[in-house]
RNA sequence: GCGGUUGUGGCGGAAUGGCAGACGCGCAACGUUGAGGUCGUUGUUUCCGAAAGGAAGUGGGGGUUCAACUCCCCCCAACCGCACCA
């Protein structure tokens, strides 16, 4: 009855409604200022080329969540921005003999254009770029105000080096002893660095996950957790010489066991302690071991080595004399750089113990064998021997005592350490935000007024100028390094580290909230809006990096007094990643898919829609396994549908067709609120089968026509330009402001949810042998004599044993 | 080694105590068409059966329950995170 129709041309759409859009500005946050506001984000993006896949999939995700707040009548806040200094920019630029910000900056324009084309629903008016000078200006001020506190400070140490980079790296950007981002082995240097006291917040980075239980996926909270690393022990203090020398241990009960006493090979306390006659054989070991990378110092296979100091630590328990030795698997910066070793309760020592033939003492009665003879440490529960005072008592109660025999002696007390260190911000690369910091001959560290910020880049240097040399390009722009001191006048040369990303990621959602504010970093009226984020969605490669870094920065602002909560992100989502038969996607295996061609052959809103319905967000996709042009041929079903159901005429109305679409719209608006997008498009493809029968049936035209507006609006979240065209064909002026996404979610009348029958299933010992159509509202005295009398219900004429009545929906009959 | 996640048709996945396999892919058939399918309809877990129907079935084993993909215990496999953190 129908016309033929032309096939639905998805880019032709495109085209239509996309200048449209952007005349009309409907994404604005505040155009709703009664409304209750909602914060969406997504991790925002490096601008590394064009847009691919992974990044179709996350914003995919969140455009959804966003869009249908905003159907929802909420003033929703979904910004746009770039993470846009960094590495990559730098070795292009030294490639093409260019700015880094040449490579940058044109990047993010190809971005944005394809942003707006896949048609993320952002406030533009927000966009920003951390490497613009207002933005780091104020992470250039935040730095300070951290320092002010406390919090940022410079020290020496032994720190993590990229020989690739040519840069330090934080504990979390070294993966498995490789440099996370271009894979070369870490290797350590002796370098003075900035660090944040980011340990300082451990207690509270801990404890505050409380908020996020249950709203954070629950890996992520452990992998926080287990970075974090608490341990709860004591602190004892052994006597080497005539100092006290304290070590970190969770089993002070077991202080009756140690029988050698180990220093860090590279700790500074080595070298104090060691013995002039063993001095030679130590320099030597030390000199290997520095030689040694992470990857290999980290392998728990390695055998045991070291060297003895030639000294004697006194144990302050029983006064027994320990021999001290230096050896590399002890850390130097993990608790005090120097372990009692108690062989018969600890592996590690025990294969120590064991290399350097060293005495084994158990002192915990654990009921296994005896560990000097099988090479197993016994770290389990049991009674106490060979302890004095604490024989006899259990392990945990010998934790306590050993703690209170120390307290009482001085020599010890309880101690909490982490295995999270501060993290090291100063990059010896050029691309980041320059630390506001001018070294002077007289005032030592002098912090660049506020007033002068921001540092700016130079922006002279290019090419070769950028080539990493062991210390920052900077160092050698003599015109920009010296600078008269701030404080007396006098010649200072700035710092020329510039600061990790991160630091710029750290806090890139507050300033969302006013991106022009110039008074500070973020307006605290902007903020107190709108912030914490109501819903941020990224990749769980950040669990432990952004997240913990962001989560701290919050924190501090929160003791500054700029902000009222203490966690930035309500709620998270981890997508999934897009691979490719089996694999993550990848030049060398040639298995990329590229997402160009696929928005070229498919538009838009079948790739967006093809993404969503593989899987749950938090799984992968595997593109092997997706079909783009069956979701497109479904779009175009949805189109034809419409298109008939517009040139329908009539007010009648068609009560299944009404239940149906209460039905779906109240089932997707609950999918959606629990993330299940996927199982939404299910519905979206029921309810369009629905619309097709019943406009072939030709009745029900008003019922068709709002059940076409409701699948229209529940589309616009996953399908913008389908769903404009529907609404389009449906009568809507579009270009007079009269757009889908301008549009209320459809509303569910509650009676039209309830049936007027049920379908009861009756089962026999659990099995389905029949199912009755039944009122709603029937007893179960009714119910149950109506299974009973079913003819598909044979008992052999046996009275059931029991009847269990679930009315209106189940009778289980249990046979005698 | 420690911690965690996941395991359902040929495939992606639905169902989180109550009809296993929604929806889709693929495959097959029928209709429409001059032909084609990016159109419409139907079928499609496996085994037995012409059919009606029956039996089995959610990685394996055990348990709780009237009832288990779902909850509990053990095992297996795959993946992820941490890994000499005292």
């Amino acid at each position: 009855m129908f016309e033929e129709h032309e096939s639905y041309d998805p880019h032709a759409a495109q085209d239509t409604w996309l200048p449209v859009w952007n005349e009309l500005d409907l994404n604005r946050a505040g155009r709703r200022p009664e409304a209750e506001k909602r914060y969406v984000l997504d991790m925002f993006p490096y601008p590394s080329g064009d847009l691919h896949m992974g990044h179709a999939e996350a914003w995919a995700i969140a455009d959804i969540v966003a869009r249908f707040w905003m159907r929802q009548g909420y003033d929703v806040l979904h910004p746009a921005g770039w993470d846009s200094f960094g590495l990559p920019a730098e070795n292009a630029a030294i490639k093409r003999g260019e700015h880094p910000a040449e490579w940058t900056y044109a990047n993010i324009d190809v971005q944005a254009e394809s942003f707006r084309r896949y048609a993320i629903s952002f406030d533009w008016s927000t966009r920003l770029h951390t490497s613009d000078p207002e933005y780091y200006r104020w992470t250039q001020w935040l730095f300070l105000r951290f320092r002010e506190r406390g919090l940022a400070y410079r020290k020496n140490s032994a720190v993590n080096w990229c020989p690739n980079d040519q840069t330090v790296l934080a504990n979390e950007q070294v993966v498995a002893g490789k440099c996370e981002r271009c894979g070369a082995e870490v290797t350590k240097r002796e370098l003075t660095q900035w660090y944040f006291k980011i340990t300082d917040y451990a207690d509270r980075l801990l404890d505050d996950m409380q908020q996020l239980e249950g709203k954070w996926p629950e890996r992520v909270l452990l992998m926080q957790k287990n970075w974090i690393g608490r341990s709860v022990g004591a602190h004892v203090d052994f006597t080497i010489g005539s100092r006290a020398v304290t070590v970190f241990t969770t089993r002070p009960d077991t202080l009756y066991g140690a029988t050698f006493f180990v220093v860090a090979a590279d700790a500074a306390l080595a070298d104090e302690l060691c013995a002039p006659s063993a001095r030679a054989a130590f320099e030597a070991y030390r000199a290997e071991t520095r030689k040694l990378s992470d990857i290999d110092r980290q392998s728990s296979e390695r055998p045991k080595t070291g060297v003895p100091l030639g000294v004697t630590a006194v144990n302050p328990l029983n006064g027994e004399e320990l021999p001290v030795f230096a050896a590399d698997y002890v850390l130097a910066d993990y608790g005090t750089g120097a372990i009692m070793a108690v062989p018969a309760h600890d592996q590690r020592d025990l294969d120590f113990a064991r290399a350097f033939d060293l005495p084994v003492r158990v002192v915990v009665d654990t009921g296994d064998e005896d560990p000097a003879v099988t090479g197993v440490a016994t770290a389990g529960d049991g009674a106490l021997v060979n302890s004095g005072p604490l024989d006899g008592l259990r392990k945990a109660d010998a934790i306590e005592r050993a703690i209170e025999i120390l307290a009482e002696r001085s020599t010890g007390s309880k101690a909490i350490n982490y295995r999270l260190r501060d993290w090291l911000l100063s990059r010896q690369r050029f691309w980041g935000a320059p630390i506001p910091i001018v070294h002077c001959e007289s005032c030592g560290e002098v912090p660049v007024p506020d007033d002068q910020l921001p540092v700016r880049l130079p922006s002279d240097m290019k090419g070769a100028d950028l080539q990493p040399k062991g210390q920052s390009p900077l160092a050698s722009n003599e015109a920009w390094v010296n600078v008269p001191c701030p404080s007396c006048g006098g010649p200072g040369r700035r710092d020329t580290d510039t600061m990790d990303t991160f630091v710029d990621s750290s806090w890139y959602y507050l300033r969302y909230c006013s991106p022009d504010y110039t008074a500070g970093p973020f307006d605290p009226d902007a903020v107190r809006e709108w912030m914490p984020v109501d819903q941020y969605v990224g990749g769980v490669e950040h669990a432990i990096l952004h997240l913990l870094y962001s989560r701290f920065f919050t924190k501090v602002l929160h003791d500054m007094g700029m902000v009222d909560f203490v966690e930035p992100f309500t709620s998270l989502m981890n997508q999934g990643q897009v691979i490719n038969q089996g694999k993550a996607m990848s030049k060398s295996l040639g298995n990329g898919v590229d997402l160009g061609g696929q928005l070229a052959s498919f538009g838009v809103d079948a790739i967006r829609i093809t993404i969503v319905f593989a899987g749950p967000p938090e799984e992968d996709i595997d593109w092997a396994d997706v079909s783009p042009g069956s979701t497109l041929k479904w779009l175009a079903r949805v189109v034809r549908v419409a298109t008939d159901i517009a040139g329908m005429a009539g007010s009648d109305r068609d009560a299944a067709v009404d239940k149906a679409v209460a039905k779906a719209v109240d089932e997707v608006t609950r999918l959606i609120e629990a993330h299940r997008l996927n199982v939404v498009i299910a519905r979206f493809h029921e309810l369009t089968t629905t619309l097709r029968r019943a406009a072939d049936a030709g009745t029900g035209a008003a019922s068709l026509r709002d059940g076409m507006h409701a699948l229209a609006i529940m589309l616009s979240c996953y399908a913008p330009y389908t769903a404009e065209e529907v609404w389009s064909r449906l009568g809507h002026d579009v270009r007079a402001g009269d757009s889908v996404h301008d549009s209320t979610w459809p509303t569910v009348d509650p009676a039209l949810l309830i049936d007027d029958t049920v379908t009861c299933i009756v089962q026999v010992a659990g099995k389905l042998k029949d199912k009755l159509e039944v009122p709603p509202g029937i007893s179960e005295d009714e119910l149950r004599a109506l299974a009973l009398a079913s003819p598909k219900v044979d008992l052999g004429g046996v009275e059931p044993r029991n009847v269990i009545v679930r009315a209106p929906k189940l009778v289980n009959i249990v046979p005698g």
